[in-house]
DNA sequence: CCGGTTCGTGTAACCGGTTACACGAACCGG
DNA sequence: CCGGTTCGTGTAACCGGTTACACGAACCGG
């Protein structure tokens, strides 16, 4: 059995409250008594057990984070960023994937039982459960996702640099566009669609090609679609993971890029340098890391009006829309 | 406030005991007693502290996985197979990341004091903190990692595929090869060069190149090195990051692939499909699964002997080894 | 009808810490 | 030298649950 604060107590012939001070590292204990409580919890091996600790304070000193998967570059990266700094703030960090869970919703909700607060990462669970998480009093920040009242939130630029890269198309001379990725899906993708929208009026119209996952299958499958009929001048997809699909199975048919047709992503993932493809880069480490800096303010109570963070990208030209490809 | 057992024990006029019993569900109340609980229990909004049932308990019901890094698709996904594991099991996931800290090996040991068990992966903290914490009870599986005393493990198969991928480069004629990677960086990196030194004899020598770093930037390092000089048949890259760094710069260089210098890495992350890398595909999910369900079977005390799993391991045979490769 | 069993519930101790308050001893200034 | 302050420590309540044990009521068989 381990050593508890009582057994010290009893070691070191002081009282409880005593080696709690010494083991807080709370002043007021004189230097003779400190050194014979230490003697003691260090004879008995003795670790404060967290529990009791955390039962007396009322407070966990850990932080969840939920993420629809881990899969793709683009969650892990954000959960990275964010470890690190609740670490550095000596919180725990707690993690829930929601893929493949029928009870995603329950499982936040427990998970907010055992966290001082929680990052909510995309399209993991609905606003209502947001709402009531909120209002039962749990310190949220939501990331890239849309604001929901006054729950603060982290997002990477979607609209302006949507915006840039479709210039980049249009000034490479293409007309005909189709944005592949169901804006529904993820308030990003919505954000990404309208910023296309707004640099191609007056010039041009986008058709969308609505697909169901932003995988790289889905990219693929889509790829048939159009090998029998027209293509257009440039698919601009959801994510990187859809284009890297699309490109596969163009090269594979054969087919010209940049020449016949224009490919692009977005999140700039690690296979995206070696397939040339043209995207943009989001700060996935700083979305986390900001995510667990608002957070810990909203624990310490240190600000009372919420806060939207928005972060810049950065678009990165490759051979998929500009000069000779590699395929 | 939020509503404790005794608010809602004095709200249905019962006593703390019987409140406890309905939330845990356990049989013996009367049905009428259960429905005025359960009332009493909806109106308060009450919802049971954890903390204070897993102090009664003595249990955390939440598992630590402790981890170098997540930014390469190894740990991620290795994580996201035993998340996914312990979830339906009923546990919490807590996530250390030991990389760009100087105090990770009492990080581990906190962390130690907050989960039922731990899962260690690869090289992140040193045998003897391990042992300690065996030594202090802690139920360990170790992931990536040869076994330690009677710690339990699972390891993925390197030395019977890096045989075979020994073999492979043996067969389209490779002699000379260079196995790049320090196999004093981990184990597996180990296991791999003892697997590729069994193929070769007697038929040839490995030389062995050393970097402190598998990553990316390593691998393009040193393809400078060889530029100058004689390049060998074959470069054996301890993983895929090191070997599509390399890839780049010999291509970037001109180098002709596979005709003057075959490349190999190991993982099959992602990125090596697009750079058409021959590789050796690690069931990463698996491992973290197995993982989880070791770990369970320790805290549950289901099992007396410690087990080390060692899971299979597939070559993947791509254009850098074997047919025209498209640079 | 009566004594033993079963059922349903309550009392109180316990898990392992923190901390408000009390209190005696030492100290201090006039 | 004496009364007020400071210092160091202890007592006991508290955080919010679980559960062994006790106990009265209901039930049951002979």
């Amino acid at each position: 059995m381990r050593a508890t604060i009582r057994d010290v107590a009893r070691e070191a012939g002081v009282s409880i409250a005593t080696v709690s001070r010494v083991m807080r590292e709370s002043d007021g204990v004189r230097a003779a008594t400190r050194e014979r409580v230490l003697d003691a919890a260090r004879t008995l091996e003795f670790v404060p057990s967290h529990l009791g600790r955390q039962l007396a304070e009322r407070r966990h000193a850990a932080n969840g984070i939920v993420f629809p998967d881990l899969s793709g570059p683009y969650y892990a990266e954000v959960v990275l960023g964010y470890e690190s700094v609740a670490g550095e703030l000596g919180r725990s960090v707690l993690i829930l994937s929601t893929r493949g869970r029928d009870d995603a919703e329950a499982a936040v909700e427990a998970m907010a039982e055992r966290c001082d607060g929680l990052v909510i990462l995309g399209r993991t669970v609905s606003n209502r459960t947001v709402e009531r998480l909120a209002a039962r009093g749990a310190n949220i920040v939501l990331v890239a996702r849309p604001p929901v009242g006054g729950v603060d939130s982290v997002t990477a630029r979607n609209r302006g640099s949507a915006r840039a890269l479709t210039e980049h198309l249009l000034d490479l001379g293409a007309r005909r566009l189709v944005f592949v990725g169901d804006p529904s899906t993820s308030p990003d993708v919505g954000e990404r669609l309208r910023g296309v929208r707004e640099a191609l009026v007056p010039r041009s119209e986008v058709v969308i090609h609505h697909v169901d996952h932003l995988d790289e299958q889905a990219g693929a499958r889509l790829v048939g679609d159009y090998l029998t009929r027209a293509l257009p001048d440039a698919f601009v997809c959801a994510n990187d993971e859809l284009a890297l699909g699309m490109l596969r199975r163009l090269r594979a048919a054969g087919v010209d890029i940049p020449g016949r047709v224009m490919v692009t992503g977005w999140d700039d993932v690690m296979a995206a340098e070696y397939a040339g493809l043209t995207t943009v880069r989001q700060p996935m480490r700083d979305l986390g890391a900001t995510a667990a800096r608002l957070l810990d303010e909203l624990i310490s109570g240190a600000r009372a009006h919420p806060r939207h963070e928005v972060l810049p990208t950065e678009l990165v030209i490759r051979s998929t829309t500009l000069g000779k490809d590699t395929p």
